[in-house]
DNA sequence: TTCATAAATTACTATATGGTTATATAACTA
DNA sequence: TAGTTATATAACCATATAGTAATTTATGAA
């Protein structure tokens, strides 16, 4: 097992930060369907423009998101893709733990 | 690509908040080598035993880690290793970050 | 029962964070 | 140039969170 320093996991909790947010998720998942406009984010996700640009900036100062402009609209899209690796182990877990739940009380 | 709803966005969300903390990883880290009583953690980490113990207790209501009582001692262990593949990823995914940085300006 | 130790909990503080409103900036158009 | 639209930023508020000190609870030993 490699011995991780401090740093290292400050490093991780910051990125994981970044997913640990339902409406950053909303975000990402949107975004899974291709590159959004920041005013179809607002529109497909129901939240404030304000809201949708700061979260869009947050994930792009971590390189989860990359932004295109043209012309008025700046175009977002996912520059990441382990993010959804990350999200599917995280619902195959509370899938598992469902099942258990249901094995002891269903 | 699957819809998620936003309920299903909130439970992940709050299932990587787990894991977006350095005490917490730290803590998980420190289970990966064989369980632990609060004491030892408290020794290895070099954190409060309060701050310890709130940690693990939040750890345990997501069943990320498990608890055994054995006299005075309580031990804890990992009870889902899905958190590591998990930091895996984002590790991978910095060392690429890191990689790509060095190429263009190492 | 009394004492000692381990762990959990409570109360509190300081800080971080998400959301909103208002404003500023950037880019296109007439 | 002035006006319009899209996005970004600033200021602010409310809430959440991590850490700590003090206390309580749980267990074992004398």
């Amino acid at each position: 097992m490699k011995q991780l320093k401090d740093e290292a996991l400050e490093l991780i909790a910051y990125r994981l930060k970044m997913l640990s947010d339902p409406m950053r998720l909303k975000i990402l998942h949107t975004l899974q369907g291709g590159e959004k406009s920041v005013q179809q984010l607002v529109e497909l996700t129901g939240a404030g423009q304000a809201n949708i640009s700061k979260h869009l900036s947050q994930l792009a100062q971590h390189n989860i998101v990359g932004r295109r402009r043209k012309g008025l609209h700046v175009y977002y899209y996912i520059a990441d893709d382990s993010i959804f690796k990350i999200c599917d182990l995280v619902c195959k877990n509370m899938e598992k733990n469902m099942q258990r739940f249901n094995d002891v009380f269903g």
